[in-house]
DNA sequence: AGCACGCCGACT
DNA sequence: GTCGGCGTGCTC
């Protein structure tokens, strides 16, 4: 009693720790109001910070008072349930180490930023999708047993587009519902369409929390909040839904596994597969994932038996795997092939739909001279300019930039001058020219831009409307069209000479997930695929669905250069607008990996990055190879810690980097 | 990251 | 003479 009174008069009872969104990896003690109930870990402050006055996280109660500093006083804090516990501070613990930032950083990305709770939007009562369990296949029924027969595990249903994947996903959830545990269902954002989110909100019904990007902060939340009650058992959606504050989690479902969208592209860089497993672990769950064309990295596990594969081989609902076909552009010329503009004839003679793909937006993507060779390239950027005619405008994809187009060479001022490298708009003005009867439409979010034409497009293809959908991206996933019969590739190679070493998996990847789209629901699907590399090893096993092939040559080559799953990388890119300063930085920072990352295999660079200057930054590169990553990461936060860039200089680090750009 | 304090050029 | 450029330093 004495030793408790004596501790509050010297103000130890009102000590708590703060962590803040800023990158300075440290945390804050201030004392708590005076007469205040303590505050709990996970309530939300706001304090006095410098000059200013900002909001932070509860995350301890230091012992002692630092010395020298004067304490200040919590202002107020939020009135509102505490927003995590112990538990969840100790992932963002993980988290923070892992990717090496703060725990402030982590927090605020882990958490919603709304302040106060509001009502959710109302539910669609239109709904088209299934509400009821679905007989399951043999194939199903025996991977839903396979992945309940322990009670723990890593489980991976790999099956082409139409195998069922989703309902064995979505029964797997109601079981681990049903034994009373909690479970997070993580897509891709592109992936959370009504059609998904109307199958869940119907299966189950009030249990169900969707956290998907057109919530407001406030409404994420609520939903947040209904998590935390135990009210939504299940949770839905993309990368950010990982750290869910679900109670004793059961089971995470990790579908399109492959996609990039899962590693997030600032601090804290992570990894939701990587967060998920480590969630699955703490909480001795199981995790399933699932793809068509799973990483190379997940492949290799499935191999070693880390993850179990469960192979769904047959289509359902009467769909049969497409006929594939490869166009050589070198001999039937493009953008479209001739062999291609007859077989869009011949389905909109059967009066079935296209779908045509092309992974780059704009009219044209270079801009050249043909007497000086001169290449218009953005200013800011170490990029090409991209014509669209629409705007009349060149614009840089990277940083936005743009110029008014100019029809001589701005260096030697000649005439003879041209665009090549066609994008989607120049294909819909083609087809427009090709097809001048039919009903076409472009869905890129050059088009996608305007509110409520992505829905409205992809509802009237549906509905039949339009013969031909022309796009990037967000045509090749998730949709599903019934009327759908041919779907082309119009340039297969896009991605394939990017100076990475993922661009063979990333452009197999994309062929087959992209004519998976067609032949869905009849059995004379048929998909073309345009490419000036025929003989390309991903392309060419793509088309031929050899995808044993492609994986086992994939792995061979990456084994021989002891690539990523062989080793691991960590990536750190110096940027600033002071070119002799970023270079001095990166040498400097180079020197110290060699002199102390005694574990690492090698260190590579300091070099440019292949992207050397973005929106006016220039980049520069170290690229950490290892074997022992665990002392490898633990090497480099020591010397981290000892280490700050100069002035307008910025160092990132990347752990398991998905791009080398 | 902010937001200060800090010393050198073109304006009422 | 001041207003203001952004260099660098700190935040309990």
């Amino acid at each position: 009693m004495a030793e408790h009174a004596s501790s509050a008069t010297r103000g130890i009872d009102r000590l708590v720790e703060v962590a803040f969104n800023v990158p300075v990896d440290r945390t804050f003690t201030y004392l708590s109001a005076e007469g205040a109930e303590r505050l709990p870990i996970g309530s939300r402050v706001v304090a006095p910070f410098g000059r200013r006055s900002i909001a932070g996280f509860v995350v301890g109660y230091p012992d002692a008072a630092p010395d020298g500093v004067v304490l200040k006083t919590i202002t107020r804090s939020a009135n509102e349930l505490p927003l995590f516990d112990a538990g969840f501070l100790e992932l963002a613990r993980w988290v923070k180490r892992m990717y090496y930032c703060s725990l402030g950083e982590t927090l605020a990305a882990m958490i919603p930023g709304g302040r106060r709770e509001v009502s959710l939007p109302s539910i669609a009562d239109d709904v088209a999708a299934s509400q009821t369990e679905l007989e399951l296949s043999a194939e199903q029924a025996s991977a839903l047993e396979a992945v309940f027969a322990s009670p723990t595990g890593l489980y991976y249903l790999y099956g082409v587009t139409g195998s069922g994947k989703t309902e064995v996903f979505l029964q797997a959830a109601e079981r681990t519902i049903a034994s009373g545990r909690s479970v997070i269902y993580l897509v891709p954002e592109i992936a959370l369409t009504h059609q998904l989110l109307d199958a869940v909100r119907h299966r189950f019904d009030g249990r169900v929390a969707v956290l998907h990007s057109r919530l407001t902060p406030s409404q994420r939340l609520t939903e947040w909040h209904r998590i935390r009650r135990g009210e939504a058992r299940l949770v839905v959606g993309a990368r950010s839904a990982v750290f869910a504050p679900v109670g004793d989690l059961g089971l995470i479902v990790l579908d399109e596994e492959h996609d990039g969208s899962y590693k997030s592209g600032s601090a804290p860089r992570y990894h939701a597969r990587q967060v998920a497993m480590k969630r699955v672990a703490e909480a001795g769950g199981r995790m399933m994932m699932g793809s068509a064309t799973p990483s190379v990295e997940a492949w290799h596990l499935m191999d070693s038996g880390a993850i179990v594969r469960l192979s769904l081989s047959q289509r359902l609902s009467g769909g049969a795997m497409p006929s594939l076909e490869i166009v050589d552009l070198k001999k039937d010329p493009g953008p479209l092939s001739q062999r291609l503009i007859a077989a869009m004839r011949e389905t909109h003679t059967a009066g079935r739909q296209s779908i045509l793909f092309l992974n780059r937006r704009g009219f044209a993507h270079f801009f050249h001279c043909r007497t000086c060779g001169y290449e218009m390239r953005c200013e800011r950027c170490s990029v090409g300019m991209t014509y669209h005619k629409e705007r009349d405008l060149m614009v840089c994809h990277y940083c936005g930039y743009r110029v008014r187009p100019v029809s001589q060479c701005p260096e030697c001022g000649s005439l003879d001058v041209g665009y090549s490298g066609f994008g989607t708009e120049r294909i819909g003005e083609d087809l427009e020219r090709l097809f001048p009867e039919w009903s076409i439409a472009r869905l890129d979010t050059d088009t996608a831009r305007r509110r409520g034409v992505l829905e409205r497009t992809i509802e009237e293809f549906r509905a039949g409307k339009i013969d031909v959908l022309l796009g990037t991206q967000m045509v090749a996933k998730g949709l599903n069209f019934p009327g759908v019969q041919l779907v082309g590739i119009v340039l297969a190679d896009t991605g394939l000479h990017m100076p990475d070493f993922r661009a063979a998996e990333r452009t197999f990847g994309l062929v087959v997930q992209v004519a998976g789209r067609a032949g869905r629901f009849h059995p004379d699907g048929r998909v073309i695929v345009q490419t000036y590399a025929p003989e390309n090893g991903a392309i060419a096993r793509a088309v031929t669905g050899d995808l044993d092939g492609f994986y086992a040559n994939e792995l061979a080559a990456r084994r021989e250069l002891a690539f990523p799953p062989f080793s691991r990388f960590i990536r750190m890119v110096i940027r600033g607008g002071d070119r002799a300063a970023v270079a001095r930085d990166a040498d400097e920072l180079g020197r110290r990996c060699v002199a102390r990352l005694r574990s690492a295999e090698e260190i590579l660079g300091p070099s440019e990055c292949p992207l050397s200057v973005i929106a006016g930054n220039v980049r520069h590169q170290v690229i950490v190879r290892t074997n022992r990553f665990g002392a490898t990461h633990q090497e480099l936060a020591a010397l981290l810690s000892g280490y700050t860039p100069s002035a307008g200089v910025y160092a990132e680090v990347d752990v398991d980097p998905v791009s080398l750009l």
